[in-house]
DNA sequence: CCTCTCTTTCGACAAACATCGTACAGGGTG
DNA sequence: CACCCTGTACGATGTTTGTCGAAAGAGAGG
């Protein structure tokens, strides 16, 4: 039988030997994705509208795909909604360190702003 | 006053406290770029020409200035040559562990491609 | 069945980017 | 001085990127 699920296209999520380093850095250099990505790091899972970022709908789904094709984030289909998570993990395993290190230092360059 | 010191333009270099993790990511996320930066890592400083790099000397030059201007590399006249060193140490202590991180992330998905 | 909400897809568009060839500027060396 | 060598600056080009608005799909609830 043809059509297998349905619903919408089947999300594509790369595997984690297939991860480039490049599409990575590619991917978090960006303020709109940096501030995706650092939400996940406190939050494990949240449905798309709920980012504090403030781009167009159809902007954050591009972004979204970005972070996904490059293996930061996965995102499962709940009815209506699309949840977010990070590849915590898959990225620790393949590249140790990387995601934290990257993100605490923007946090460290972001946060000290206001002092 | 004409003429500062004449030979050509002074080179910009960005304040330790002006780095912008952003600007480190998107700088490092190209392949010829992190090519530089990675000889760099094992040799302190060359000449521009000395790079393992296939790309045109024009090319080169605009590679030069992204990293530049991203606070990753530190370029000085001398004579003929224009000698490229890391910023090892500015760069540590703005985001630390930032550039080894990524870089031996980089060395471990390269490099593990020929066994 | 109709409508509302959440999210995607498509098409468009301007800005940024990697790349190159050509022309030029300074310093070395014959 | 004439020449070469190293590297820059400029302009052009084709591609990628971030952004949006409009249209549409799919589930939820009346």
């Amino acid at each position: 039988m043809p059509r297998s699920h349905s619903r919408r296209a089947t999300l594509i999520h790369p595997d984690v030997d297939e991860f480039d380093v490049l599409d990575v850095l590619h991917a978090l250099a960006d303020p709109t994705r940096m501030t995706i990505v650092r939400t996940l790091r406190a939050d494990p899972e949240r449905a798309c509208g709920t980012f504090p970022v403030d781009v167009a709908p159809s902007t954050l789904t591009h972004h979204f795909r970005v972070l996904r094709e490059a293996g930061i984030i996965r995102q499962r289909e709940d009815g209506n909604r699309r949840w977010t998570a990070l590849r915590f993990e898959d990225l620790e395993d393949r590249f140790p360190g990387l995601l934290d290190t990257i993100v605490s230092a923007y946090g460290q360059q972001t946060d000290s702003v206001t002092t």
